[in-house]
DNA sequence: CGTAATCTTGACCAACGTCAATGTTCGTGG
DNA sequence: CCACGAACATTGACGTTGGTCAAGATTACG
């Protein structure tokens, strides 16, 4: 079952799509003040006191670009980067000793990077850029202080972390116990669904940035297999994916498919 | 991929080895306070303050034992059980439509149960008893002024979900990327150390009271699958598990040969 | 317009699931 | 203490899912 890879493959995935680009990484652009976020105007976060706003907009310290296929933060090593996700995606992996890649998590606008970090001063995965991506950089220091102050927030940021879990626990049953269609289903309408409820997509159809390997990492496949999954699901209706415009024609009837269940009345991260 | 299920196997999964027991659910039994207690004491949770231990001791409402094969949460129902686990082993599972499970987490002593439910009222999954277990019950209603008073406390807390989320880690790319052999392997060696760490265990062999069915439904392979596997690892000489007991003669060779990696410095479940 | 990356497909092979039959262990009642 | 039966463990034979290889079509982008 270990999808071994070929030269070409590995090369490849090292900085997809980034060739010579001349952007280095990390660099900063024009800030957003939390007050006036985007993502927190279309209520992807919880609500916060003003109070607790106030100290969470204090921990922002910088707004950083990174090119698509950079590493926001690399396997291995210690040290204490610490973002949201602000704009474009990125997708937590782990890079196995003979090459392969697992891709843990697809990470959205508004999702937090280096928690593990912070708080365990170790890194088990890294974090890469999937396109052009924007961050606000959190000074990691002051977590402990905005514990300690707000209680509430304290719960919030906990409790954001039990719902990774319970998504966790859902990609888990996916790879132990469904079939090839059925994750692939799984993790299209996931990926909507949590757009959605951050406010970032309308209609049925929505651009779906994962190229084709991308999308095997991330269910447990091979690249090939995962194209006679997409054609399955294809004759059969459920999806139309091509030049990186997904459709679901029937939300509905592709999560009966794939043994999909809409989450409760879901606020994501705590803190921006 | 999907191993569907016989009529016998889910019949047997529902209550394995418990009968007519009589023994009914959630008896109390004499309860251990937690100054005294013998995990604690054995380094398996990270220090605390006096002054945060009393506030934790206050949390604890009962003492409760549940028998082989009964569920101390079940899938779907809203509520708050919150407990500790004391004693014994059990299984954090998700039952599909079709019958077929899969096993999220093996807990061991030491580890906390119901979280989901206290900080999201939501429970996707189960959690059954995989041995006679004893649990340490917790008033969930206390957690919020717990994590306002103790900001440390809640840190750990987040730390512990943190840490947890790595396992989940490893265990996704263990299924997504990694053979037969390896999944049993790893599955092995992380039951083996996280027992070591709590002192549970000394010698190189150690009790494991997984069936074959409910290693199989941990690592998301059939269980004929998973005799094969375990007849490969011990032609081997990696592994030798007879009569529920698990002798590993090198674990660094076992590690090798199955990619785990030793966790740094873990202290684990913060309260109990 | 040309080159490299990606997508797509077919042919073939290995890993894993399913079925079914036979031992083994263990608890229970005689 | 022994005999019985019900889980549980183990194994072989065979079918299915998914991986690998390799070639061509298409797209992205300078």
């Amino acid at each position: 079952m270990p999808p071994e890879m070929t030269e070409k493959d590995a090369q490849a995935r090292a900085a997809p799509g980034a060739k010579s680009r001349s952007k280095a990484a990390g660099q900063t652009t024009p800030s957003v003040a939390c007050q006036f976020c985007p993502l927190r105007m279309n209520g992807a976060f919880r609500p916060l006191s003003a109070c607790e706003l106030e100290s969470v907009a204090a921990m922002k310290s910088d707004h950083l670009a990174f090119a698509p296929g950079e590493e926001l933060v690399s396997q291995g090593q210690a040290g204490g980067a610490f973002y949201t996700l602000f704009e474009g995606w990125a997708a937590r992996c782990r890079t196995l000793a003979d090459g392969s890649r697992q891709i843990l998590d697809v990470l959205l606008p508004g999702d937090l990077i280096g928690l593990p970090q912070v708080l365990l001063s170790r890194r088990a995965h890294a974090v890469r850029a999937l396109t052009a991506v924007t961050v606000c950089a959190l000074d990691a220091t002051r977590i402990e202080t905005l514990v300690e102050r707000h209680g509430s927030l304290a719960l919030g940021l906990l409790a954001a972390r039990v719902e990774d879990m319970e998504r966790a626990d859902a990609r888990l049953t996916l790879l132990g116990r469904m079939g090839a269609e059925q994750r692939i289903g799984y993790l299209l309408l996931d990926l909507r669904d949590r757009l959605a409820r951050r406010g970032l997509i309308r209609g049925q159809s929505c651009l779906l940035p994962l190229r084709r390997a991308e999308l095997a990492d991330a269910v447990g496949l091979s690249k090939v297999h995962v194209m006679r999954a997409l054609r399955a699901l294809r004759t059969q209706g459920l999806i139309e994916l091509r030049h990186r415009t997904l459709t679901i024609p029937s939300e509905s009837k592709l999560a009966r498919f794939s043994g999909y269940s809409y989450p409760g009345s879901g606020m994501r991260c705590a803190i921006l």
